[in-house]
DNA sequence: GCAAGGTC
């Protein structure tokens, strides 16, 4: 009896043998250089094996053994129309390279009768190991297959394995097929046609290469979405009162301690100054409470292959495919264990001890690691989420001491974070005063670092003591300062390559191992530009990248080819697949005819892709300057918008140029916890720090003596105090001012609301401005308004909406209230028809901090209506009943169905109710909901390529009985609707007959 | 001259 098995890759095959053999085998060559055949007995037992003595042979192949292409008729681009590659027969043989190793393959599975597939735990891996079979099977038809499926490398599983070794999934390699013919398919048909079409149209693309991939073009997508979102930024102007105290510190140092205003800041000037100068008249300021609290800094995460390409480039600042080169540069040298890993989290039976062991001699962190052999300072790593039951977390093999550059920077980085993952997290506790002055509350945080742990062997986290001076609860003082500064928001930065892996991640684009390609290749393919600003690079796009994005966004496609759509809608049919609920042909015809139809249209329509092109390369409109400016000069952001540009698609605001724009700065930011995507709103003063307006400082005593004042309540009621007896200058001192209510949002607190800005990046209202309660999380009232939302119900009502693009002082004509402003029916209701509790996330994780709204009613009735608040509404309601969800009734919705800025209903039509309570809902059923929305079923723009009818894909196309086959003369080319069901016709054998 | 997925 003679076992032989096959690992996808060489060092696997040579931990299987390690294990299996008990230490003890005999290796010999094979004809490919990079793999070798190790021959051991093992106890087998039946009935796959005989027990002792059973002849095992591991080896191994170099991942996919096939390749696939299309044959001669249509391998060559002027050979045939591109559209007939949907349909063209693909070929499927070893590769070139690879023939090596299929020879050796074949001479081992010639003698044996068993083939035991070890290939990674995965649905490649499962295809991979199909093909192992489909080889062997050629030379020796009678050898068994069996797969051997293991999560991780250690004994225990290994043998587990082995003994009970099943079926391989035909499953799991068939939905890997699809995908492969797909990619092929659809990449070669679009790259040719636009290749071909751009070469001959635009001179400069003569010698172009213009591709279209299934991830390459979604991944272009995200740097031109974020380049748009910086160029239709406005920065807005805002107002903060800022509060110092000079306190004499433990070390004897006075220092400057800086409180910040619960409001954060108010975007309007007059609300803002008014505060301020309540606060300059009685500026005394009373302790309400001081707080100190334990808190804790976590270790990072056992390290996976995109956080390694995603903190490499963060601080190291090298690109992620470089990162990625060395670390699998590192592991073939037996330094690092395999690189390519979605794992997050280590086996239970993981021997960190040996590893940390082997790191005790390194100059720099060999102390370090002693001590955590030593004493009660190791803690086993933290566990994230993810596991690929293939590969364990990135870590250290071996100690290098010998290493240099880039790959030292590698080496020290990975195995920073992997003695920081075995330590214990950092330990301090904040201290937070709370001080009201003149019934306004102010804040101040400080630090003190107890046990830095981790912190120790990891530099690249930040954290830092901020020791705050005495202060106690109920003691009075007087600030050293008080001003009204001004400040305004902050432009969003362009994607750093950290970011895109992040986004691709996210959005399933790629792979870990892939993801780093398809960054590389869009800039190869000079779709995107690297832009060195300061220490960070960030992406732009090109004239082309923006050109072929914006010429596509003009077809009217129902699913864009530059968003992440299509590439997760084939991912969720593999997974069908892979279910069992649909075959492969299945998918693959389903698929293949929906891009058919996106082929067409694109073939029609791609005057406009072209024209945009154009456009961009030749163009001097703004847009195009704009980008040339960005892809050109050295300061991309700041010139990429000139002073006075009306913005593309910008969402208002009060009129931009504000001097002293201050930016969040972040991705320059050496700190990896701080990423695009941590979805926090716009928080605090600006860092870089605002202009001081109308200081006012309230120093030392020349203010003492006011602690008896008017305590008038804060917002509507203190309007009245007004600026009175004030030697503030202001550029609207002859506007009445009495009424600041009228010129800002009362929340339901009845004070004025805050006005925020969404910072999440991947979130369609990035930039959007928000009004919401003033008070910290946990005490707010819920109120949530869009500052833009013209749309909305309450707007025709109350005149020129909140958001209006005109400066404050035509705000402050509208004299509104809360009732009026916001009235019960205005209020976001869920599907029980109760207003909606909002809240906040306070759960560690992507979302704290994130608002929402949701249905109040106990668990058992709750109609699980939820929506994000920085979304719309009509995304958010995931449990909407066909008649009406919070997206279409909701009056803030402005891009909404209708109905709320008239006053009808929009179900019915009729005025005087709100859709929410249409008495005619019965009697409308579900028809009107679904044309309220955005077209379900493929309704509005998909018309079916066979028929030509609208409401179905040609995939379930009713009339295709009646079409019939190739009927009609002609070629099979696209030239429209017809052609296309003739060639898909043809190819199917439908109609044969006739 | 196309894609994306493995791997050295």
């Amino acid at each position: 009896m003679k076992v032989l098995c096959v690992a996808e890759k060489p060092s696997i095959a040579k931990s299987i043998t390690e294990i299996l053999s008990g230490g003890r085998w005999d290796t010999r060559n094979s004809p490919h250089q990079y793999i070798r055949n190790y021959d051991f007995d093992y106890n087998l037992p039946p009935p796959l094996g005989q027990g002792r003595g059973t002849a095992f042979t591991v080896t191994a192949v170099l991942g996919h053994l096939m390749s696939s292409d299309f044959g001669d008729d249509h391998r060559k681009w002027h050979s045939c129309d591109p559209f007939s590659l949907f349909d063209a027969p693909i070929l499927t043989s070893v590769s070139k390279d690879l023939k090596k190793v299929e020879q050796n393959l074949i001479n081992e599975a010639r003698h044996s009768e068993l083939l035991m597939i070890w290939t990674d735990c995965d649905r490649e891996g499962e295809h991979i190991g199909s093909e192992v079979a489909s080889v062997c099977r050629k030379v020796n038809r009678n050898i068994m297959v069996k797969r051997a499926r293991f999560s991780a490398i250690i004994a225990a599983q290994i043998h587990q394995a082995a003994r009970q070794a099943n079926d391989l999934d035909q499953r799991q390699a068939d939905a890997v097929e699809a995908r492969m013919a797909l990619d092929l398919r659809i990449g070669a048909v679009f790259t040719r046609f636009m290749t071909m079409n751009l070469q001959v149209r635009i001179p400069e693309l003569a010698e172009s290469l213009v591709s279209y991939g299934p991830c390459q073009f979604p991944t272009l997508g995200f740097v031109v979405d974020q380049y748009n979102r910086v160029q239709s930024f406005v920065p807005e102007t805002f107002w903060y009162i800022f509060v110092g105290i000079e306190r004499t510190d433990e070390d004897g140092e006075v220092r400057t301690v800086e409180f910040k205003w619960r409001r954060n800041h108010l975007f309007d000037m007059d609300v803002a100054a008014m505060l301020y100068e309540q606060c300059a008249v009685n500026p005394e300021a009373t302790v309400l409470k001081v707080e100190t609290k334990p808190t804790t800094k976590w270790k990072p995460l056992p390290l996976t292959t995109v956080e390694l390409q995603q903190s490499g480039s963060r601080l190291l600042r090298m690109a992620p495919k470089r990162v990625l080169d060395i670390a699998e540069k590192l592991y073939q040298k037996g330094i690092l264990s395999y690189p390519r890993t979605e794992t997050d989290q280590y086996d239970k039976a993981f021997d960190f001890n040996s590893l940390i062991q082997k790191q005790t001699y390194d100059n720099q962190w060999g102390q370090y690691a002693q001590r955590l052999l030593n004493g009660d300072e190791y803690q086993r790593p933290r566990n994230g989420k993810k596991n690929d039951k293939a590969h364990p977390p990135i870590h250290p093999t071996a100690h290098a001491g010998n290493l240099e550059g880039d790959e030292r920077r590698v080496f020290e980085l990975v195995t920073r974070r992997f003695l920081a993952s075995c330590s214990k997290n950092a330990e301090g506790k904040t201290t937070t005063v709370e001080i009201n002055i003149a019934d306004e509350f102010f804040f101040t945080s400080g630090l003190v670092i107890s046990r830095r742990n981790y912190l120790e062997v990891y530099p690249y986290d930040k954290w830092s003591d901020s020791a705050l001076p005495d202060f106690q609860d109920g003691e009075t003082f007087m600030p050293s300062v008080i001003e009204l500064k001004e400040g305004s928001t902050s432009r969003p930065n362009l994607l750093t390559e950290a970011d895109l892996v992040g986004l691709m991640d996210k959005n399933g684009i790629g792979t870990d191992a892939t993801i780093a390609e398809h960054i590389a290749k869009i800039i190869e393919r000079q779709y995107v530009l690297e832009k060195q600003e300061q220490k960070t690079k960030y992406l732009v796009p090109s004239q082309l990248g923006v050109g072929l994005i914006e010429g596509y966004n003009k077809i009217d496609f129902d699913r864009s080819l530059s968003k992440p759509h299509l590439r997760r809608e084939t991912e969720h049919r593999m997974q069908l697949v892979c279910d069992g609920a649909k075959v492969k042909r299945e998918i693959l015809d389903q698929t293949i005819d929906e891009y058919k139809e996106v082929f067409i249209k694109a073939k029609r329509d791609f005057d406009m892709v072209i024209e945009s092109v154009d456009n961009y390369l030749h163009g001097r409109g703004e847009a195009q300057e704009a980008l040339r400016a960005a892809t050109q000069s050295r300061r991309g952001r700041g010139a990429a918008a000139p002073r006075g540009t009306a913005p593309r698609g910008g969402r208002g605001g009060r009129g931009g140029g504000a001097e002293g724009t201050a930016r969040r700065g972040r991705n320059n930011d050496d700190d990896e916890d701080e990423d695009v995507d941590d979805g926090d709103y716009d928080d605090g003063p600006p860092r870089g720090g605002g202009r001081t307006r109308g200081t006012r400082g309230a120093r030392g005593s020349s203010t003492s003596g006011t602690t008896t004042r008017g305590r008038g309540s804060r917002g509507g009621a203190a309007a009245g105090n007004g600026s009175s007896g004030t030697t503030r200058k202001r550029n609207h001192d002859n506007d009445d001012n009495d009424n600041f209510a009228g010129g800002s949002k009362m929340c339901s607190c009845e004070a004025p609301a805050v006005s925020r800005t969404v910072q999440k990046a991947d979130s369609p209202h990035v930039g959007r401005q928000f009004w919401t309660c003033l008070k910290p999380q946990g005490e707010q009232c819920g109120y949530f308004e869009w500052a833009d939302d013209s749309g909305n119900g309450s707007t025709p009502r109350n005149g020129p909406g909140p958001s209006s693009r005109a400066p404050p002082v035509a705000k402050r004509q509208r004299t509104t209230s809360r009732n009026e402003n916001r009235g019960n029916d205005e209020d976001v209701r869920c599907n029980c028809d109760l207003e909606a509790k909002f809240g906040t996330v306070n759960k560690e994780g992507p979302n704290k901090g994130r608002q929402f709204w949701a249905c109040p009613n106990n668990p058992r009735a709750s109609c699980k209506f939820f929506q994000w608040a920085d979304e719309d509404e009509s995304a958010g309601n995931t449990a909407g009943p066909s008649g009406y969800n919070g997206g279409n009734y909701n009056p803030r919705n402005g891009s909404g169905g209708g109905g709320g800025s008239t006053g009808e209903c929009f179900k019915c039509g009729q005025s005087g109710h709100w859709s929410n309570a249409c008495p005619n809902e019965a009697t409308l059923g579900g028809s009107r909901s679904r044309a309220a929305g955005n077209g379900g079923g493929g309704g509005q723009t998909g018309e079916c390529f066979k028929c030509g009818e609208a409401g179905h894909w040609s995939n379930s196309c009713p009339n295709e009985g009646g079409l019939g086959g190739p009927s009609a003369g002609g070629s099979s080319s696209s030239r429209g609707r017809g052609s296309s069901a003739r060639s898909r016709g043809k190819s199917r054998g439908r109609g044969r007959g006739r």
